[in-house]
DNA sequence: GGATAATGTTCCGTAAATTGATATATATGC
DNA sequence: GCATATATATCAATTTACGGAACATTATCC
């Protein structure tokens, strides 16, 4: 028995969902699933009954939750009884950021990580968040901010912090008559709207998806590196841009642009932390990791 | 962290001695080594003050020795309550034993595994004690009872039960006069009384060492396979032989043959339990082999 | 005071355990 | 009945753990 398991166990008794517990604990559904079996062997008692629908704590469970919960409690006690308050984390994390997320979320992170560790340096790196998960992968930083893609290169883990939705923005005047009405009805109209999309990435994605789901080929007037050139380009009447809403909350021109009702909304960004699993183990790592609360 | 490790470390924090601990969890000194040195990373704090001479808990290490004997304590309380006192252990161990351990050390053991294990067939083979370790090794039998050799077999680990010493008997009553006089002042004079010896073993092994150090080459009476025979032979007045001592508390002749006082004294006989290790993952092995106490 | 023994740690090659991806089985809902 | 959701079994690949030998250091003995 270890107090890895233990967590496991606590997570799966609270969710009752093997899925979603392995996420929150970043390992697969089979490691997770194999835990408890192992942990019903050592213990020759069966601690979940469940059937291939659903997940439901024994009385043994019930049981056995208690014990878990007062021994990994007690073990974070003894942890930290025995930290010597003179002895702080030093050292130094690296990380990368979009130019976004360091307006808005990264602000938040370092002002309580900080004073916690004031030991422990932070080299930032803002730049492309495309490039986030490959510069962690290629161990050029620890972690990184940026929106969470469809799918996660092998050892990188994800915790979300805040959701964003993706939008349509338009400028709120313009010489332009077609841009005083939208969004348009006919889905056809868009092919005469000037859009002005994000050369490459997540959201660029997304909005390609979208016109293709209504067959449409959209009229691109300019490609652009940074969702905060978007938003001045939109700004100055150029045409339809699509950033996500926290790109707006901290842009200067965010006034002279209007979000547009469009119907299907796209489907948000998922902003969060970025790190390698087995980056864990470094206790500078695990400090900055865990100033993101773990999803509720 | 786990409660193997807890174990390990409780067990230093006990004896103070990397090397006895060690050999007590059946592991290597340095699988220990890196044990309390992980524990000791994992904390950030250091348990140990230890140089090469002597081990001594700090303060940090007391405070979390109390952590981890009740840790300890409660994983095997949780243990206990989750245990289905209806599901008792059922199966099969198997068991090889020399005649003169069936006698004495079997008898207790059998009488206290039988009651608290009723549902457990045990398939008792005796035998020479030499082929024990053979057979578990062979995975023909799951435990022995024998003496330890010099060294063990890897993948076999050794309880000890009992201490017996290894002793020179002699006929009370002989016609040859030889035999009246003993033991010889004059270790030469070894040279002339035949002896009377196991054939091959560890016993046999100790005596040959015994005479090669006196520099004496012995005169060998008869060689014997097994020590029940011996004890007949010397009780007959055909020799000095040499047998653990438990032999003769067994041995319906004991009154006819004297225990010299022979020095230097040959090495004890050490009986004890053999298995090998990954057994003990059996939940039977396992309830066998606690039934013999942890040496102190 | 130098040889010897005792003891904990490090190194290294091998053995074992753990992991995640994939495949499988089975129940649910439309 | 078919698509979906879910837990488990299997398998290859990676990671981790182990024990033995070499090593460093310190006491003890003659």
């Amino acid at each position: 028995m270890n107090v890895t398991t233990l967590r496991h166990f606590i997570l799966l008794s609270e969710t009752l969902h093997f899925g979603r517990s392995s996420t929150r604990a970043n390992i697969s559904t089979s490691a997770l699933s194999r835990h408890i079996r192992q942990l019903e062997t050592e213990l020759n008692v069966s601690l979940f009954e469940r059937d291939n629908r659903t997940v439901e704590l024994t009385a043994a469970g019930h049981k056995f939750q208690r014990y878990a919960r007062d021994a990994v409690q007690q073990w974070e006690q003894i942890c930290f009884e025995l930290t010597d308050p003179a002895e702080q984390l030093q050292g130094e994390v690296s990380l990368y950021c979009s130019v976004t997320a360091s307006h808005s979320i990264l602000f938040d992170l370092l002002n309580s990580f900080r004073p916690a560790h004031p030991g422990v340096e932070i080299r930032l790196q803002t730049g492309d968040p495309e490039h986030a998960i490959a510069r962690v992968l290629a161990l050029e930083e620890d972690l990184a901010i940026a929106a969470r893609p469809a799918s996660l290169p092998h050892g990188v883990i994800f915790k979300p912090i805040r959701v964003s939705p993706l939008v349509f923005i338009a400028p709120v005047e313009s010489a332009d008559l077609s841009l005083s009405q939208l969004p348009p009805n006919d889905p056809a109209t868009w092919e005469h709207i000037p859009m002005i999309l994000a050369a490459s990435g997540i959201g660029r994605k997304r909005v390609d998806t979208w016109f293709r789901a209504l067959d449409v080929t959209p009229k691109i007037y300019a490609q652009v590196a940074g969702n905060e050139a978007i938003v001045s380009m939109v700004s100055l009447g150029l045409g339809v841009g699509v950033v996500p809403k926290i790109v707006l909350d901290n842009s200067p021109h965010a006034a002279r642009v209007r979000i547009l009702d469009v119907k299907p909304v796209l489907a948000a960004y998922d902003l969060g932390l970025f790190t390698l699993k087995r980056h864990l183990k470094n206790p500078l790592v695990r400090a900055f990791w865990s100033l993101v609360a773990d999803p509720g």
